[in-house]
DNA sequence: ACTTTTGTCAACCAAACGGTTAAATTGTTT
DNA sequence: AAACAATTTAACCGTTTGGTTGACAAAAGT
């Protein structure tokens, strides 16, 4: 009888370390916490990935594997742009209700350690809007879209669709909403955005 | 002769302890770092400021300090919405690029611990859109804009100023530019993304 | 001139940290 | 069941951390 996949002490290490890294990041994260979290002795994390900083990179790759497969997906499709900014935002803004700390973890962590990211880079899921790019730059050329840098756009898709979750407790205070009311804001958000983006972009 | 107000050792632990903090973090910062940092003896720090936790709170209130007049000020003004967006973003952005770490230090502080948030809104300077809600609502109800929540618009007029100095190395590495390219983005921006808005929510 | 207050410093301290070790336990092979 | 390998544990270690101390110097008050 082989152990489910999920209840191994390995996984239930990285299991623990996400939790905990993704909520305090890697310098606010203690071992002995992890180890507490996952219910097992702190000499098992060593026994199993050695060092704090080799149990850090097998949690963030393991959520940046998360995330980029899903932006290289919708941005690289065949889709028309429209169908493509409606379906990023929808999806993507569904799975951060899901996965409140994935992002902030990821672009808190890139920040303090920008050179990790050329170690992602070479991996075969990292993100390219080349085909998006290209697709804008044609349609407004075609006057079908107003004159815009695809970067710039995909820049905009991006903030609108995740900084809502970085920024959420200073937002909630500013406009003065409760949890409640502002995952009902988060939840219209899901076409709000695209609706957005797209007036703002057709001619 | 009175010394300048910069160059008193509790000014430039405050400096040094800005700098340092932006960059690290509350957690990641190190007392002795500020200390070298403002080239004195790290017991000053506890001389003028008692505890890390307290010159840490000096540091953010400073910074926050910085910040929310500037919002209030647009978002309470007489100006009609357009200019108000114009001017906002325009100003943020600039601030911004002279400052690049000062949103992130707030959002990442305010995350970590979001009680702090309630001490803070007490103070007389705190944000709130409750001038621009009205206008925005009015000139919505009017048909002069397309249907959209104020608190919705106001997020994303945040978000798109600025979202792109949070994840400046993820979004580099993404759309693939350079340093020099990237800051010619952002400075765009200074006027694209009023455009962006407009656009969007103009009838 | 001398006393008191304020400011500065090197040395020190206890606690917390990431990491190690050696022994004990469990599982597998023969 | 004996031998071996893999897993788990409590105790421990060296370093780093925020913070303190007591001696000393520079101003300020008298």
């Amino acid at each position: 009888m082989v152990k489910s996949k999920d209840t191994t002490t390995e996984a239930q290490i990285l299991n623990a370390a996400k939790s905990i890294f993704q909520r305090k990041g890697m310098i606010g994260a203690r071992m002995q916490e992890i180890a507490d979290e996952a219910g097992i002795n702190k000499a098992m994390l060593h026994y199993y990935y050695r060092s704090k900083q080799l149990l850090f990179e097998a949690v963030f790759k393991k959520a940046f594997l998360l995330l980029a497969p899903q932006l290289n997906e919708v941005m690289n499709s065949d889709d028309k742009i429209c169908e493509k900014i409606k379906g990023f935002t929808h999806n993507y803004i569904s799975f951060v209700i899901k996965h409140p700390y994935l992002p902030n973890f990821i672009i808190q962590e890139l920040n303090r350690n920008p050179e990790f990211i050329q170690k992602l880079m070479t991996e075969k899921h990292f993100p390219s809007i080349d085909k998006f790019r290209n697709q804008v730059n044609e349609k407004v050329a075609e006057g079908i879209l107003r004159p815009i840098k695809a970067e710039q756009l995909f820049i905009n898709i991006l903030a609108l669709s995740i900084f809502p979750f970085i920024a959420k407790h200073l937002l909630k205070s500013i406009i003065n909403t409760n949890e409640t009311e502002y995952k009902q804001l988060l939840e219209e958000r899901k076409t709000e955005v695209a609706d957005f983006i797209i007036n703002a972009i057709k001619i």
